[in-house]
DNA sequence: CTAATAGTGTCTATCAGACAGTATTCT
DNA sequence: AGAATACTGTCTGATAGACACTATTAG
């Protein structure tokens, strides 16, 4: 065992990555909010090559020295570009090929973020409308389908979690949370069986009464939940 | 634009990575089976050094000669560890760190794969049921961490949708896969429920009687999925 | 009062699960 | 016949969704 062991030592003192045999990382957020009634993504406008100019997510290599995890060089990240530490975020998937970015064979981390609306400190991050991607020509390297991936993730896990809560600023009604599922959904959803589905599911806690509406007022909620997002058992929209 | 281009050009072409702000990148498949009513995973005995005699995944580097993607990069390894094609697989996630592999900061992407019961091929290769991991001694780096995020995956969907089929030798009776689904789950499942669930799914061909049994033979199916697995819209075993 | 929206009660459809009864094979 | 397991039918419970009715606010 000692052999082994002191083998095992002189290996990997003599060890050296070689730079052309290696892949290309990154990591990617795809961070989600909404507001005015639209499903938004933060985009940067990148002023580097390659591709100055072009705008993609607020990623980029890992930095070996401040972060010991991957899921912590996300969260880095996160702050550096929001300067937001409520978010809620999980990864989605993992691209890579030869093709995605020009500088060789890359493979890169996507995360799917979300957070309540808020205005943005950094001059060249905009809030982008999902439906608005296309009009801001071509994104950078594969960026815009890494934002389809997170976008599938979010559509497919709406309809069985509480997941929208976060996207909701507190406290809010359950017809602002309707709301915010249906943009996401882009689909009508009934109000009595989406309310509830919440309130029985036990993860809201009753914050007042709305005031100042011309209207019966609503119960306003915050969120209770355990750490982990609630998973319903049957399916939201049919 | 073409100064533009003529600028990303000259970057490109000056552009070396460096390996030591690189990070390590390999593919990490868990390849399952269901084998004498036991879960199990394909592991395999490393021959080189680092952790040479230990047991780990049948990963590695990706050959960015051979394959073009990242999806590529692991059908390839799964074709020559177990010589198999019609294996499922899917991604299960992304794990880096600092401390994973003694190398250096390491990334590594786990992909989980369903086949049917097999002999192998490889001397160094064996299916070790999952109950029995423990008793093989430390496995390699952080395989055993990274094995357990393949089960959990493999434990969630279970509940909704047909896996489970993948691992079952064709063609195949109702009770043969509803033990495939308990062994899994490491629970009893009402037969009743499950055989109306599978047959009502519409994904399963009837492929004649069972003989030779001394009671009455069961009907044999065949899936008939249609590339995509099947969703169902509640969970199965409250 | 009216307009607008919140909250509640009732009905239906779907499907997992429990249980009982019938069917089919071999010994 | 008896043992064993497959299949079928019926009942219950949970919950999504539709719809109608009542409640509460501003103007």
């Amino acid at each position: 065992m000692t052999t082994k062991s002191q083998a095992e030592k002189a290996y990997l003192a003599r060890y050296t990555p070689n730079a052309f045999d290696q892949v290309l990382f990154s990591v990617d957020p795809v961070i989600f909010t909404v507001e005015d009634d639209q499903l938004k993504v933060l985009l940067v406008q990148r002023d580097q090559l390659p591709q100055a100019g072009r705008w993609g997510l607020p990623g980029g290599r890992v930095d070996k020295r401040k972060a010991a995890t991957l899921e912590e060089s996300v969260s880095l990240k996160l702050e550096q570009k929001t300067g937001l530490h409520q978010a809620y975020f999980e990864q989605v998937c993992t691209e890579g090929g030869a093709d995605m970015d020009p500088r060789g064979w890359s493979v890169t981390t996507v995360y799917m973020a979300l957070v309540r609306p808020q205005p943005l400190a950094m001059e060249n991050a905009r809030w982008v409308p999902v439906e608005e991607l296309d009009g801001l020509g071509p994104l950078a390297f594969w960026h815009r389908q890494l934002i389809e991936r997170a976008l599938e993730r979010l559509r497919n896990k709406v309809v069985y979690t509480d997941l929208p809560i976060y996207l909701a600023p507190e406290p809010f009604t359950l017809r602002q949370l309707r709301v915010i599922y249906q943009v996401i959904l882009g689909q009508e959803l009934s109000r009595n069986s989406f309310n509830k589905r919440m309130v029985e599911a036990g993860i809201l806690e009753e914050a007042g009464l709305e005031t100042g509406v011309s209207n019966r007022p609503a119960m306003r909620y915050r969120y209770n939940g355990a750490g982990k997002p609630h998973e319903f058992k049957r399916l939201l929209g049919g």
